[in-house]
DNA sequence: CCGGTTTCTTGACCTGAATCAAGGAGCGCG
DNA sequence: CGCGCTCCTTGATTCAGGTCAAGAAACCGG
């Protein structure tokens, strides 16, 4: 356990980070009284993998903190990501005993895991945990039909501004506005995009030489005017999307 | 109103052609009641414009029979499918009064409808309803996810053919083994697989030339051996997805 | 049966992203 | 401090699929 989980262990759900964007955010007291008692933190550090494709699955739960990645791989080695799991994104399903997809940790990252039998009969005693289920599942169908958009017709230099602009966008709604350190490599974003590394690095210079953003290091990004990310990105309005 | 809609209608629920696979497969007679009371069907021919992006929805429903098309586009006209529904599949969001996406008939196409308050409703009343919509959506995400593997890895030749291994296996379930009509059109065809009109036709042409599959005229197809077009799919396993 | 329309096929050519191949930059560790 | 990682960038070249253009085949209404 790290500080964070000790932390988060002691003080209990009411300070939990995600607690009110969480599947426990509707619920009372008493409820998280009883989600607490079939729940456990774990953490992972950066490049670890959480659950092989196919694998066992005794747990289901939420990022507290970090990030995670849903790749489905091709027999010939292939690679697509399939999801990206920010914190509050939950993983798993209640109904089925295995995952369909490998779940790698992006960067370090912590969950907040259920035991699956007993959080399946927590859904089914408690209509509003289930309803609340449903509204994230269809989010996540939303956002994956966004993502299907992203990799059926952008271009490569889209593709890879929509991410940077997805990403700056997610950090602005939690702190410096234009600033941001990516949470994945450039081979993570190759994942991702549907396209090969060299083409996500030379599309990043691209866009840096432009002055459309600006690099710290290779995680660091700002980005002074994002109008101007997002109309290289193709979608004028307000975009939407990621995870 | 069409000769079947008519045949639905009189009949009711209980010979309704997706009975036991659609949102009402796990209801007693009494639910399905209180459905038929807020139910009406509707049907669209080849073509129709069902709704349009940002519509108002005042519905929320399941395609009796036929095929429609989800798809959303960009400013500049490219489109993307992002969902191809087939009988018993849903539409709509019970928590959302518009659609993110265009909803078009790709055959004939006949919906049976639920005002989109009173089905709410009715899912709040009746948690097993509720568990079978979020089953369903847990479903089409999963089929999402795989949709993202052929729209970011595959080659063209592999996108159209496990497009037809799926549809024929489709078919398959349900009559004529190795024989079917495509529902979609070439232009569709290549909305669905992120490739251009002109691709989709020659792969086609090419996977008739080396003998796996024979076409009936531009709709008809068949095959005789599904392991080979399967191969060509690149996943030589059973495959997935399609909806 | 015929002309018009839509849908599909085929060919020639071009281009954007993949592939192949070197390096460079940052970082942990002895 | 220097060695060996891993991760990232850049360049040269290739090729899959897009684009442009022309016609063929199916379908429809009269």
């Amino acid at each position: 356990m790290t500080r964070i989980d000790l932390q988060i262990a002691k003080s209990g759900c009411l300070s939990c980070p995600i607690r009110h964007r969480a599947i426990c955010a509707t619920c009372d007291p008493g409820e998280l009284d009883r989600l607490s008692a079939i729940k456990s933190y774990r953490t992972w550090q950066a490049g670890e993998t959480i659950l092989m494709e196919g694998a066992d699955l005794p747990f289901v739960g939420s990022v507290v903190s970090g990030c995670a990645t849903l790749t489905r791989s091709m027999e010939d080695g292939r690679v697509q990501m399939v999801g990206l799991l920010m914190p509050s994104d939950f993983v798993g399903r209640h109904d089925r005993a295995t995952v369909a997809y490998e779940v790698v940790a992006a960067t370090e990252v912590t969950f907040c895991l259920f035991r699956r039998g007993e959080f399946r009969q927590m859904l089914n005693d408690t209509p509003h945990v289930m309803e609340r289920m449903l509204q994230m599942s269809l989010d996540e169908l939303d956002a994956a039909r966004d993502w299907m958009i992203l990799l059926g017709r952008k271009t490569a230099r889209e593709k890879v501004a929509t991410l940077l602009a997805n990403i700056l966008r997610r950090a602005a709604s939690s702190g410096h506005p234009l600033r941001a350190e990516l949470p994945l490599t450039r081979d993570a974003m190759a994942s991702y995009l549907g396209l090969t590394i060299e083409t996500v690095s030379r599309q990043i210079t691209a866009l840096r030489k432009e002055g459309i953003i600006q690099m710290q290091g290779h995680r660091g990004i700002s980005c002074a005017d994002l109008a101007a990310l997002m109309t290289a990105a193709g979608d004028d309005e307000d975009g939407s999307a990621l995870a």
